[in-house]
DNA sequence: AGTCCACAGGAAGGGCAGGCGA
DNA sequence: TCGCCTGCCCTTCCTGTGGACT
């Protein structure tokens, strides 16, 4: 692109008045003075947590409701004036909120214990020391500073499943174990049925009081959505029809609020990049494409060489066949494009793991299926659209050779 | 009813890298 | 420098499985 044209679109761009008054109202960090719709569970929670105000040990806490239904929003809130609350009275309150599915933060045992003790300033290395270590230092670390701890575990669901349930039990014993410190879990998680895989001591321990967050209705997301456009946009830079339109989207989508905040922002976005004044319905449904592309495309790219040869076998063997393909075929040409590609194949049994993964990220639709007397494999889907083939061929050609492309 | 296929997927363990303390 | 500890990726070995075929 011409330097004289770059010129032209900053500086177009910094003589127009643009639709966003505080753009990051809409991203999902953006803490809201009033949370439509949730008054009543605030309420609930401000009630469980106040003891502590009295140097009481609340009831633990257990969480759950899908994505984007205002549950790390709502305990934000709480803990938020909570905290300064106790701070007002002079009572020894300590909040930690722990996200358990950040990238590689706390995914071990070991990394939990670690992050829990950086939080309470204690610096110790990622890795080299046994986790009884650990446990001896967080215990000195609490003895010495006493009083309520309110640690809230959001998407505990994840941590557990790796790392097992006695995390949890360890955590619980911390009060037994140390006077003069009390503990208090919030868990936060997305699957209902999470508690029921527990250890019954660690579950009835957890859940002592439950609460659960149900998805919102395309009118409740309405009126979320027209409160932080008050606070995101100027006045009339959205038309209600996109407001009604990201709703019901996100309706359909297990009432997830968040989805219809990212498809207002995108969908804004793309209206200024065409230089219109007011945000319509057609912008929304770009933006409704595009974030499906780029979550894809952001995974895909994110994924090792190993894993993205097998989406080069599986989408090369989708389009020869036009049908769904199958684990053993897949491995047959992942191997043969591994070996022409100087790379070490893998197993079949590593490859099984990786297509399961992939499964997972919603990058393919996998499913076990039985074929009777020709075995048991997995029937692996994949829909994509011209305009996505497109872009995944050129973000993979730079890693691999041309003629492996060729889907 | 028994056999057989083509895997799925669990368990155990090897090898490597990063980091610590002696 | 060495021994030890951890996480991570991977292999090897194994058992389990659903339904077509005999």
């Amino acid at each position: 692109m011409a330097q004289s044209s770059l010129s032209e679109i900053f500086e177009s761009y910094t003589n127009t008045v643009g639709l966003f008054k505080d753009k990051g109202a809409l991203s999902s960090d953006f803490s809201p003075s009033n949370i439509p719709h949730r008054e009543k569970k605030i309420e609930e929670l401000a009630y469980m947590l106040a003891p502590v105000l009295r140097n009481e040990k609340p009831s633990n806490i257990f969480i759950y409701g899908k994505t984007g239904t205002g549950k790390s929003l709502c305990i934000k809130k709480v803990t938020d004036s909570l905290e300064e609350a106790a701070e007002k009275s002079g009572r020894n309150v300590k909040i930690m909120y722990i996200n358990c599915k950040m990238g590689k933060v706390v995914d071990t045992q070991y990394r939990l214990l670690v992050k829990i003790l950086s939080m309470l300033g204690e610096n110790v290395p990622f890795t080299g020391l046994p986790t009884n270590t650990l446990h001896k230092k967080l215990n000195e670390k609490l003895a010495e500073r006493g009083g309520n701890i309110i640690m809230v575990l959001d998407e505990i669901d994840a941590l557990l499943e790796k790392i097992g349930d006695d995390i949890l039990y360890n955590i619980t014993r911390i009060s037994q174990d140390v006077p003069n410190t009390q503990i208090t879990i919030v868990g936060i998680s997305n699957k209902p049925t999470f508690v029921d895989s527990l250890d019954p001591r660690i579950r009835s321990s957890l859940s002592e009081e439950e609460m659960v967050f149900p998805p919102y209705n395309a009118n409740e997301i309405k009126d979320i959505l027209q409160a932080r456009v008050e606070t995101a946009f100027n006045e009339n830079a959205v038309d209600y029809g996109a407001i009604t339109k990201c709703s019901a989207l996100a309706a359909q989508e297990n009432g997830d609020a968040r989805r219809a905040l990212d498809l207002l922002r995108v969908a804004a976005e793309l209206c200024e990049r065409e230089k219109c004044k007011k945000v319509s319905e057609r912008f929304v449904n770009s933006a409704q494409e595009k974030l499906d592309k780029d979550r894809l495309i952001e995974i895909i790219k994110a994924q090792p060489k190993q894993s993205k040869l097998v989406i080069i076998s599986m989408l090369n063997l989708y389009k020869l066949e036009k049908k769904a393909v199958q684990t053993g075929d897949v491995y047959n040409l992942y191997e043969k494009l591994a070996h022409a590609n100087g790379l070490k194949a893998l197993t079949q049994r590593r490859v099984s793991d990786l297509i399961s993964e992939l499964d997972m990220l919603g990058v393919i639709n996998a499913s076990v299926v039985s074929k009777g007397r020709y075995g048991r494999t997995r029937k692996i889907n994949i829909q994509l659209n011209k305009s996505l083939v497109s872009v995944l061929k050129n973000t993979l050609a730079g890693e691999f050779t041309e003629d492996f492309i060729n889907f």
